[in-house]
DNA sequence: TAGATTGTTAATCGATTAACAATC
DNA sequence: TAGATTGTTAATCGATTAACAATC
């Protein structure tokens, strides 16, 4: 049953991961696979598959394994890639037109319906068949519109006062690209992407594997 | 004692939030603070900051609290803010551009020494004062240099050849912004940036919250 | 010194893994 | 039916939190 049982983030962040091998094993038509088998493409435990399935249905048949492409589809409808959602783009710049191009996004469900800027020079232009709108235009726009999604991708300095005035609007996600923590006084889910401490992590990471590297040298 | 005691992942993805907040407090001139007084600024408990940083070492003082200086230059070498790494970006196009115009990098110590792309629109152009060569001319770019790290901003289905190659060539940090784990032949630390993972967590983080939401509202 | 707050050990909690009965 | 593999309970492991002695 998947019912009413708090499901942990741990769980729902594997989920996209599992999303797309499904989507792999269907590309190479593979119709059928066990936990076994997944478990050793992603290397992960067969349990843990079984696990993070079974929080939200019995998807698998004993003795055979899951069908792939209902396991797939079963995911993509846990995550919600049936349910189209709304979402503009806060700032023109590089990143709001690298998203904007992302066609994945439309097909996971995800319609960008408005990109929205205050730099003249990028107000208008068209940017994968969009026009850049005024962001002075934006309380007028999401008027007769439910939109379900901002993409933050305007300057940090801005990014705590646009985050304000669009959840101020109704807008219930906000998807945030600037390096700070959003503290917003109305009751909006906030998933951040934050570049600079993924590539600090990596430095760390990398520099922890140069000294074990040169340890182990010195070693021999 | 730092020593060699292994440090999970979890502790090391919190890193860069502390090396936030720790700059934050520095431009706003508070010079100490306790481990209470930052577990309620970041949300999380006091005794999780205290055997965090006792990882590394013995940062603060009994009685005292931490100086926010010392604390935020410590948390910052273990980082490797100030080993300055070699990174170049592969594939020019607008997330690689949004990459290159990141001043922050450079502020970490991330100072990006290349940009490559195949597409003849693009090499030549000249992003953030650096000039895009064509991606045949990096082998022997890469000839008289350490790079460390590879930004890789290639189409999806270029992403595991290129990884492969420069992989090939000695660089150790691969920095993955493709839907996809790269699985490489070589030796390296990948680090993933996956959008389209993020953005469907927050898809269904939404989804929920909604359905909660409506939940509530029909109760009442 | 008295008060405050760390560093660190011990207790708790949650997530992962193992085991196995259920069942296709 | 026999073999395979799930769904699920139990055991283990690791991470977080609490407690407190050390000490500034």
């Amino acid at each position: 049953m998947s019912g009413n049982k708090k499901i942990s983030m741990a769980v729902i962040r594997r989920l996209p991961r599992y999303y797309r091998y499904l989507s792999d094993l269907l590309k190479m038509d593979i119709s059928k696979i066990s936990s076994k088998e997944l478990s050793q493409r992603m290397g992960i435990t067969a349990s843990q598959i079984r696990q993070d399935l079974n929080c939200f249905g019995g998807f698998g048949q004993q003795g055979y394994g899951y069908n792939v492409e209902s396991l797939f589809n079963e995911i993509g409808n846990i995550l919600g890639v049936n349910d189209k959602f709304n979402v503009v783009i806060l700032g023109a710049g590089n990143m709001g037109q690298a998203l904007a191009n992302y066609s994945n996004f439309e097909k996971r469900g995800f319609n960008i319906i408005g990109i929205f800027d205050v730099n003249p020079d990028l107000v208008g232009k068209e940017i994968n068949g969009k026009k850049v709108l005024h962001f002075d235009e934006f309380e007028e726009f999401i008027k007769n519109k439910r939109i379900d999604i901002a993409m933050l991708c305007v300057p940090y300095e801005k990014t705590p006062s646009v985050a304000e005035k669009v959840a101020s609007l109704g807008v219930k996600g906000l998807w945030n690209f600037s390096p700070m923590d959003l503290k917003i006084s109305h009751d909006v889910i906030i998933e951040n992407v934050h570049l600079s401490d993924s590539l600090m992590v990596l430095g760390y990471r990398l520099k922890e594997k140069l000294r074990k590297d040169a340890l182990a040298e010195a070693k021999k």
